[in-house]
DNA sequence: GGCTAAAGTGGAACCATATTCCGTATTATA
DNA sequence: TATAATACGGAATATGGTTCCACTTTAGCC
């Protein structure tokens, strides 16, 4: 008998995490426990025995999130130019915030479980981030005074600035701020967008 | 009959605000309504009767307290000189920020139950702190281009920065921070504090 | 394929809290 | 003092997190 999980238990932790994705998104973070469990398709003791608190599913599912925006870094790179890599992956990432509103609530909330998830947020981002910087500076298509934090902060900043009416006007936001991204570069007589 | 609140109602609600206050002092804004009720002598029932919910009972503690942080303004304005009534008021508030850190962060936790409180601060503050300021700029004893919204700002910042080890600090840099305000009056030439 | 131990499962039971309900007690007026 | 409006206490109910354990499934082994 090997150490990694059996077949049926990762059946359930993916069906645990999708479903925790849908209800939080549906009904917040403090939506119960057993709504989820229900919507996963499984007891209530097997969402315990892979989540030992409730804090830890939550954990998981931003988490995995994470993962999945940083992860888009490489496959937006390998489909685009560095320009273009860098200002989709921006949208990603805005996209992410958005929807991770109310996590963001509870992660700030004061409960220490999530503390280790501050440090994976930049360990992960950071990075992703930073190497479509590099790759689209040394090309030369975005200005060579910027850096990782900025754009992770900047994006962060333009989600929470103004989302009431217009739909769409965060992507054009973040696009104009991309376009700015390039101003004065030798690829600058580009059509903006 | 009038419509006033009976007097052992009144009574009650006094000495439940009052638990409240010291329990969440000790306890944290989390704790249990019993402890409260008990703390009070009261029944839960009582409790609930005034403070429909429990974050009823919450927003009136915050805004009791911010009440008497406003109010200390008009004393502190006629027991002593302009600048001193400034600073005094300073500290005071000071000590407010301190105290209800605990309540602050409930405040941003998104309950929207809380989201009065928001504008109750700002009515009751600005004007306490403005008029203070006001009469120590129109005695020239405190350079005029600051305004209210820059003191709560910055004692609210100073309460944050540090706090850790030495005792007084946060006093000691909102005195400094005072002296700041009287900088380049024609007073100025007061010992510095 | 059948056997077995380890791993996993469901959900009832338990606990802690918020909140409701209502019979009883108190208060304020006449 | 009588009595109607108010208020009180606390048991009962509702809700949601967490634990427990008898039962089931899986994976290695013959």
């Amino acid at each position: 008998m090997d150490r990694r999980v059996r077949a049926d238990a990762q059946r359930n932790i993916d069906a645990l995490l999708q479903a925790a994705l849908a209800v939080f998104a549906t009904s917040g973070v403090d939506a119960p426990v057993r709504e989820i469990a229900e919507k996963a398709g499984v007891g209530i003791g097997t969402v315990y025995r892979h989540f030992p608190q409730r804090s830890d599913l939550i954990a998981a599912v931003f988490r995995r999130e994470i993962d999945a925006c940083a992860d888009a870094a490489a496959i937006l790179a390998d489909e685009h130019d560095p320009f273009e890599a860098l200002e989709h992956w921006m949208q990603r990432y805005a996209a992410f915030v958005a929807t991770k509103r109310g996590l963001a609530t509870a992660l700030h909330s004061g409960n220490s479980a999530f503390d280790p998830l501050h440090a994976y947020f930049n360990q992960r981002l950071r990075p992703a981030i930073q190497t479509l910087l590099e790759s689209a500076i040394a090309v030369g298509v975005v200005r060579s005074d910027v850096d990782a934090e900025d754009i992770l902060g900047a994006v962060r900043g333009l989600c929470r600035a103004a989302d009431d009416g217009r739909p769409g006007q965060t992507q054009r936001m973040i696009a104009l701020f991309a376009d700015g991204l390039r101003y004065g570069t030798k690829a600058s007589t580009n059509t903006p967008a």
